[in-house]
RNA sequence: GGAGGAGUACCCAAGUGGCUAAAGGGGACGGACUGUAAAUCCGUUAGCUAAGCUUUCACUGGUUCAAAUCCAGUCUCCUCCA
C-alpha cells in the first residue's frame, strides 16, 4: 500500500493526533498544512524555496492539469512529480471542487460532469473514472475521490441526493484504481450541514474502505462556529489509524480548531491568494502591507518571523513593491504566509508533543486577536 | 503680427442648454479573499453639521425659468503662416 498512516501521539486535552503519513516520496508529519499549487506550481514560487520553507507535500489539481497542459503530456514528461521537479509528496485533488467552484459552467449527471472550460469555453466531461485515469497518469502520491463539493446553503433533499452520489462515485474511482503501491486514494465525506447525512457519508466512505478520509463540502461560506459543529460530530466517525483530511481551510483559527477536532491534513489557497493581494498573516493578526500607513515602516512584516522575507525586507519596501506592481512582492509575501502556516502546523506538532496545545491555542489567539 | 485649435475634478478624457456633482480610464485610498475561472474582485475618490445643503467645468460679465454647454471680453497653451 502506497499510503501508511502512523498515529504517535493523541492529545490529551483534545482530540488533536500527532502522526505519520507514509507515501511513495516520503513522510508527511501531521497534523500538516499543504499548500496549494493547483496547476503544477505553487503561485510565485520555484519547488525548492517551497521545500526550503518546510512544506511536506502540496497539492495540485486533476481539472486544471487535464485542461493544459493535458494530463498524457505530463505522464510522459514522467508524471507530475518530475514534470514540476518536486520530489516529494504530492496530493491531487480530483476536480470535485470545480464541481462547486465552476457554478453555472457544468452540469452534473449520475455518469459525471460536464464542464465548459473556463479558458475557452470547450465541452469536457469528466466522471468518476475518468478523474482517476488523469490522477493516475499524474502520478500523485494521494488521490482523491471524485466527488461533489456542495454549496452552501444547501436543502436536505439536494445534499441527500448530492452525497448518494458521491457515494457511488467513491465506489466507482476505487474500483477504477489498480495499481494502490503507487498511489492512494482517499475518500471524501460529504452531507453537507446535517449530522445525518454526515453520518451515512462517514459510514458509506468507510464500507467502501480507503487509506485515508477528508472531510469535503466545508468552509464553503458557513458561518465558523457550524463548521466546527459539522467537525465535531463527523471526525470521531472516521477510523483512528487512518489519516484525516480538512479539505480546503487554511486560516489559523480555521486550522487550530480542525486539528483540536482530530484533523490530521488541510490545505488552502488562503495564505497564497492573500499574499499576491497585498495581506500577510503576522503573531498579531492581518496586515494588509499594502495600506498607506506602511509606506514609511521599516520594519519587518511580522518582527516575531524569522522568514527570508522577514529577516531581509521591510513593510515600507514590500508595499512599494506592490504599489508598482513588481512580481517581488507577491514572491516575498507568499513566502512569508506559507512560512507563517508552516511554521504554525509545526508549533502545534510541537505542543501536541508536549500535551499543551490547548495552552499554546490560547496564547496565539490571544496574540492573534481572534474573539 | 495673421489664421486656426484648445482650456472639465489628483492626471488623462467624454459631455456642447435641463435627466450633470459631471461618462470612461488611470492614480490614490479602503475592503474582500478559505479542496485557485484570482498578481483577482468590490467600494470610495469637490466640501460639509452629509436626509440634505453648499461651492464646482481657465477667469470676468451677460442671455435664459435653467449654463460645463449660448454670447462678450480677458488670460494661458498648441499648430500653421509671416
Amino acid at each position: 500500500m502506497a499510503i501508511k498512516f502512523e498515529l504517535i501521539k493523541e492529545d490529551k486535552d483534545s482530540k488533536a493526533r500527532l502522526g505519520k503519513l507514509h507515501t511513495p516520496h516520503g513522510i508527511v508529519e501531521t497534523p500538516i498544512f499543504m499548500p496549494v499549487g493547483t496547476r503544477a506550481t505553487v503561485k510565485a514560487m520555484t519547488p525548492e524555496e517551497v521545500k526550503d520553507l518546510g512544506a511536506q507535500i502540496i497539492l495540485s489539481n486533476t481539472y486544471h492539469l487535464y485542461l493544459r497542459p493535458g494530463y498524457e503530456l505530463i505522464k510522459d514528461a514522467g508524471g507530475l512529480h518530475k514534470f514540476m521537479n518536486w520530489d516529494y509528496p504530492i496530493l491531487t485533488d480530483s476536480g470535485g471542487f470545480q464541481v462547486f467552484s465552476l457554478g453555472n459552467l457544468r452540469k452534473i449527471t449520475e455518469e459525471g460532469v460536464e464542464f465548459r472550460s473556463h479558458i475557452d469555453g470547450s465541452k469536457h466531461f469528466i466522471s468518476p473514472e475518468k478523474s482517476i485515469e488523469i490522477q493516475n497518469a499524474l502520478g500523485a502520491d494521494i488521490m482523491m475521490c471524485f466527488d461533489e463539493c456542495i454549496s452552501y446553503p444547501a436543502t436536505y433533499d439536494y445534499v441527500r441526493n448530492s452525497t448518494e452520489r458521491t457515494t457511488r462515485w467513491a465506489k466507482r474511482c476505487k474500483e477504477y484504481h489498480k495499481d494502490w503501491d503507487k498511489q492512494g486514494l482517499f475518500g471524501i465525506v460529504q452531507g453537507g450541514m446535517y449530522k445525518e447525512l454526515r453520518e451515512q457519508s462517514a459510514k458509506d466512505m468507510i464500507d467502501i474502505g480507503f487509506p485515508g478520509y477528508a472531510i469535503g463540502g466545508l468552509s464553503v461560506g458557513e458561518p465558523k462556529e457550524l463548521m466546527y459543529e459539522v467537525l465535531d460530530y463527523t471526525t470521531p466517525l472516521l477510523p483512528k489509524n487512518k489519516p484525516r483530511y480538512n479539505m480546503g481551510v487554511g486560516t489559523p483559527d480555521y486550522l487550530f480548531e480542525s486539528v483540536i477536532r482530530g484533523i490530521d491534513m488541510a490545505d488552502c489557497v488562503f495564505p497564497t491568494r492573500i499574499a499576491r493581494n497585498g495581506t500577510v498573516l503576522t503573531s498579531h493578526g492581518r496586515l494588509v502591507v499594502r495600506n498607506a500607513k506602511y509606506a514609511k515602516d521599516l520594519s519587518p512584516l511580522d518582527p516575531e518571523c524569522d522568514c527570508y522575507a522577514c529577516k531581509n525586507y521591510t513593510r515600507s519596501y514590500i508595499r512599494h513593491l506592490f504599489n508598482v506592481n513588481e512580481i517581488l512582492g507577491s514572491r516575498l509575501t507568499t513566502i512569508h504566509n506559507l512560512y507563517f502556516l508552516i511554521k504554525l502546523m509545526e508549533n502545534i506538532r510541537e505542543a501536541i508533543k508536549e500535551d499543551r496545545l490547548l495552552e499554546y491555542k490560547n496564547e496565539f489567539y490571544e496574540k492573534y486577536g481572534y474573539k
